[in-house]
DNA sequence: GCAAGCAATGAAAGCGCTTTCATCAAGCGC
DNA sequence: GCGCTTGATGAAAGCGCTTTCATTGCTTGC
């Protein structure tokens, strides 16, 4: 910087000024700083900007998992709020770890983020603390707390799930099979919500449900699937705690000649593009990713921009459709969207799910 | 710190030599340190400590996308080489747009880092200065450079993309499509490949090649087939510059009855793991992606951690290999893998693909 | 025409650490 | 016992910025 000040033949604190105040400093000085910065191809020092100021223009995003279509929405979402704003976002992927995450917070609270951006609302104990006492603003998403940390915005996956059973059971399915991967607590809760329907259905879900502790992919949903129809013969329904499940459950069908939907319908969950793009297209629960990213980091940059007042809603239940595809038959509403949900205890969430 | 060090009653200086070299200092002090630090909850800032010390721990990652499971193979790799090494990889996503890449590689220089990890051979002059500048490692992935920055690890797309389309030609197709998405410089230049391999053999591309300016997914995979069809009719194959593309278009062989691979052959681009598991499963052209993470990662390391000394090869081609499966016919080789290589400049690279 | 006010700039202090350098006590050989 | 080394600790300086606070030269109003 003082290679900067002495070019432009003023003192380097008139060159702090013109970068981050333009507005203190004559428009003469302004050029010739612009033009030195040009020349010597001047990088401010981030650190060291951050540390004087004590304002580092990070905000710390963590995410279980990239390959799922899910968080790149979401990331971007994210960024093209806090980007334009001069925000550099921090991302970490802790691979649905709660020990890489509690490590991943820590790490990240050490370049002192002014706010933090969690997936999910289960955080180990010390994870909570250490985002309770960072002292800046969080906002835990995906799922809906009972006692958020802070501020929160999701669906209740344990009331999808049990919509999503449901749906299948209204179509006139008895025999439902459900198939999940590694337990991130959110499929979990999905899967309760599946098990809760068929317990209140009055349907045994014995033999119907295969899981797996590995991550999930296209081709487990085929060996889940099998899985099940070597318990119990035949299916009616499948509802998958995600899509990637779905397309290879889709695709073992296929392979034993089973019609989908006639013989078999399926359900997936996440609504990523490629369900509308399949043979047959699959109907899926959609999740409003993008709009979860976008509220969290507008409400951060309210703010930290806005001298700390904090936006009036500090809980959203952004709800979820069941996109009806022709993997679940034909459609008997007349519309491509049935079954919509925001859970009970967020009812005066100004926002329904549209 | 000053607090810890109050409660541990020695001086900060104290206290910074415990965390950062803990063997400087006494057994008893050690506990005492640790002690204090676990009361207080003390979490070191991390700017303060790389603007001192000039060692950020920070090694930056430019990747175009985060969509494609292509980068999530690739940036776990490279995390699991540098997280357990105490460093923190900064990851920005540009969107396969060089201009948000030059953004973003001035951001992060002003982070400091140690190093850079970039996506491909094809910065702008002024991100390639920028880089240059810097005085840190780079090192350039996924494409193989005639004058690389610094480092380099990727593999020939041009030639891989002649091989896919020779591989198809030698199992007796002559009316070989090709469909591509936005045009990233690497399946530009797997388009290349196609073409020259199309005008090597003598045949013609006209209608056989559509594309578009938007990110792939798989319905677009349908979509371009169709057009493709629409324009000459029929195709006895069809290569496809990544393996979305190839789900949709046989999605679209499934929609339109065509059989594949008795009437149409397929063959992706990048061996994503639900090839496997398509019916049937898609020939792929696989590409080494954890091995580059790793690499470059481990290249890294071994520069900033070894007092500068570079590694012998900065060169690597990796190569590519086409996993043979059902969607491009009966194999008629013995082995799943046929066709193979490494550009022919870089033949003196120890490591062949495996 | 002069005190008050204002805009533009610079000097100095300090953000929270790390690192060099100095200090001090203990251990050692002769 | 004296000078030496050695290991452990502290004092001070400084990393590259930003932010108060002080200074300077001007414009004002009456």
């Amino acid at each position: 910087m003082t290679d900067v000040a002495n070019r432009a033949g003023v003192s380097p604190v008139t060159v702090s000024r013109a970068l981050r105040h333009p507005e203190m400093v004559s428009e003469e000085l302004l050029k010739r700083v612009n033009d030195a910065v040009q020349k010597l191809n001047y990088i401010p020092n981030h650190l060291a900007s951050a540390l004087a100021s004590t304002r580092t223009q990070i905000v710390g995003v963590i995410v279980p998992s990239l390959t799922n279509g899910v968080f790149d929405d979401y990331l971007g979402a994210i960024q093209d709020v806090l980007n334009p704003a001069g925000i550099q976002v921090l991302v970490t992927n802790v691979r649905y770890s709660e020990i890489e995450e509690e490590k991943a917070i820590q790490t990240m609270l050490g370049y002192h983020p002014e706010a933090m951006i969690v997936t999910g609302v289960d955080q180990t104990e010390r994870s909570t603390s250490l985002l309770r006492n960072a002292g800046v603003p969080i906002v835990q998403t995906m799922d809906v707390a009972g006692a958020p940390i802070d501020m929160n915005i999701g669906l209740d996956h344990i009331m999808a799930g049990y919509a999503a059973t449901k749906y299948l059971y209204d179509l006139g399915h008895r025999l439902i099979a459900h198939l999940t991967a590694r337990g991130d607590p959110r499929a979990r809760r999905r899967h309760a919500g599946y098990q809760k329907a068929m317990d209140e259905l009055g349907l045994s879900s014995q033999g119907l449900v295969a899981g797996s502790a590995r991550p999930s992919d296209v081709e487990m949903g085929g060996t889940l699937l099998s899985e099940v129809l070597a318990n119990v013969g035949r299916v009616d329904a499948i509802f998958t705690c995600n899509d990637d499940l779905a397309l290879g459950a889709l695709f073992e069908c296929h392979r034993r000649g089973i019609s989908v939907p006639e013989d078999v319908a399926i359900v997936g969950f996440n609504d990523l593009d490629f369900c509308g793009a399949t043979v047959p297209p699959l109907t899926s629960v959609s999740t409003e990713r993008r709009r979860m990213g976008t509220w969290a980091a507008e409400a951060i940059l309210e703010i930290i921009r806005g001298n700390g007042r904090r936006p009036k809603q500090m809980r959203v239940d952004v709800g979820w459709v069941i996109k009806e595809r022709g993997s679940s038959g034909k459609p008997r509403r007349r519309a491509d969207q049935v079954s919509t949900g925001v859970s009970p205890d967020m009812a005066h969430s100004d926002h329904e799910p549209s």
